[in-house]
DNA sequence: GCAAAAGTGTTTGCCTTACACCCATGA
DNA sequence: TCATGGGTGTAAGGCAAACACTTTTGC
């Protein structure tokens, strides 16, 4: 385990002593949710004509408790007996952000032996995406194991890229640099930034691909989650190459083509030109008579979704 | 339970009381894998110009115990400790298959309570894929609880389409029916055929989307599988939409244009046009001297993949 | 007036679609 | 010869990319 801390398995000697679930040969089942959203900050330079920046967001806790303590973790709970794993990330979610309206879908299996130094601990990843309805309706809480929450602003960048041929088997290494920085903290320098690089190793022998992720470097991350939370960012930029969709649910009942084109530009990293942009989400908009009034420039109409598009 | 046959449970109660796994609140782990491939069938009028009729093709097991004994389920097994989830699939799928050469990929994950009259066990259902040459070099073998082994002719059809909306809250039920008919039989009237219905419920609440799946109706076939044989599909099929390259994992070294679009045919369930076809698929194959003899007609050519181009 | 953002129109070129046609083979 | 599948070309239409342009606002 790369990303485990030498002097945090020292200290916690104590704490697992007293962890032993590894008598029954039986995992426990916990669902980790990496939540996104949309933040707005206000520019620096401060002009009245400018629109706030905006940034990805992904949520954190802090941990309160032994092992990695002190550490960030994405929010999550064990699985409890009568529920499905599903409900559980429901339940955490809820816990967590107070909303139980986010988007909210299993992106993938952690299971690694020694993933966690407690035990035998299976993760079954989430995708969760809140807007700022929801936001705003919930707030965050650190309960449980938890010790504070906070939106960490999210960018994964490609480092390496690496390709290999031998004997029929190709090889592909693919590093991937994830920053996260803490994105409340008003003083610039004191704010909180983890850092870590993820690598994706792909197989394609005897005619197969074989996918699997590795931490290189994992930096103030607890667990295996500098991975969990790579993974879920690649799926998330995935799903939106392959259904537009998923952007609408960084938004609120009432929104701004501008405020979905940044979301989209967010999360797949490129910019799109607008008139195109406006076309290919046409169908799944209604315009209103609503306008909002947001600086020194004409106001943009706000927009709701064509529900009758979404569904075929 | 819908899917939980009355019998079935009554027989099986002395065999379930010494199961009781549930006293330490911890579930067991399952890999149950939809192991696809396609078949050839010679044709009946047996036309010597005739290319054989090509079928999608599921593995199923006929279970030799309780629960569900006689009926057919999914190869799969639990997770034992020191081994990844992903390990249990192939380990499991080796022993069924014979071969470990298969693509092999996480799809879903199916907790509910209930779904498994032994206890409390997760089933994490994954997707596979064979082509010929894994099918030649591996063989069935029904092993462990499994009396027998077969491949059975899919198909799943919508048969119902209900969308509804009331109050900004859009409910879609769309029915599916599931169609299992045992390939290997000589004798077309003796041949095993289980049938099910699974109802695939959309909600969008809130403005964000909630799937969930539900059983109507399941005939001879085992647990929930039911269930997790139409997600396994659906998923094969929306891949196949975002990414052609799938139906690649179906194909040995060598093969013909047209194997490969009967591959994307079965699976998507419509038909192409050969020209569009071949220029979509183009990038990914290279053509070599070699020609297959096949019948009253042109002979085709052999083609390999193109490994440079299966990665970016 | 001016800068910022909102919003629209047009051209270009590529990619998909549909169809038509010729080729090679074994009985 | 002929039915069957192998294989190619081409025209039409639609969609996406790139760009240019007008509109509206607050200070």
């Amino acid at each position: 385990m790369s990303q485990t801390n030498e002097n945090q398995t020292i200290k916690s000697n104590d704490f697992l002593e007293a962890y032993d679930i590894n008598q029954y040969d039986r995992p426990s089942i916990a669902a980790d949710i990496a939540v996104f959203s949309i933040g707005r900050k206000a520019a620096e330079g401060a002009d009245y004509r400018k629109l706030p920046t905006k940034t990805l967001q992904l949520l954190l806790i802090r941990r309160a408790e032994q092992p990695f303590e002190g550490e960030w973790a994405l929010p999550g709970g064990f699985m409890q007996k009568g529920e499905t794993i599903q409900e559980t990330a429901r339940r955490e979610l809820k816990e967590e952000t107070g909303t139980d309206k986010a988007y909210l879908e299993l992106c993938s299996v952690f299971s690694d032996s020694g993933r966690d130094p407690r035990g035998w601990i299976i993760s079954q990843s989430f995708i969760a995406v809140l807007n700022e309805d929801d936001l705003a309706n919930g707030h965050l809480e650190a309960s449980g194991d938890a010790s504070e929450a906070g939106w960490f602003d999210i960018t994964v960048r490609k480092t390496a890229d690496n390709k290999q041929e031998q004997n029929n088997v190709v090889t592909c290494d693919n590093d991937y640099e994830l920053l996260l920085q803490d994105s409340g903290a008003s003083d610039k320098n004191a704010a909180v930034r983890l850092r870590a690089v993820v690598r994706e190793h792909i197989e394609y022998r005897d005619y197969h691909e074989i996918v699997t992720y590795d931490i290189v470097d994992s930096q103030g991350i607890a667990f295996d989650h500098a991975k969990i939370i790579t993974s879920a960012f690649q799926r998330l930029r995935r799903m939106l190459g392959s259904d537009i969709r998923i952007a609408f649910d960084f938004m609120p009942e009432r929104f701004t083509l501008t405020d979905l084109q940044e979301a989209v530009e967010l999360i797949s990293g490129q910019e799109l030109i607008k008139p195109n942009f406006r076309r290919k989400i046409a169908e799944y908009v209604i315009e209103t008579d609503e306008v909002a009034q947001n600086g020194g420039h004409r106001p943009p109409k706000a927009f709701v979704r064509n529900l009758d598009r979404f569904y075929q």
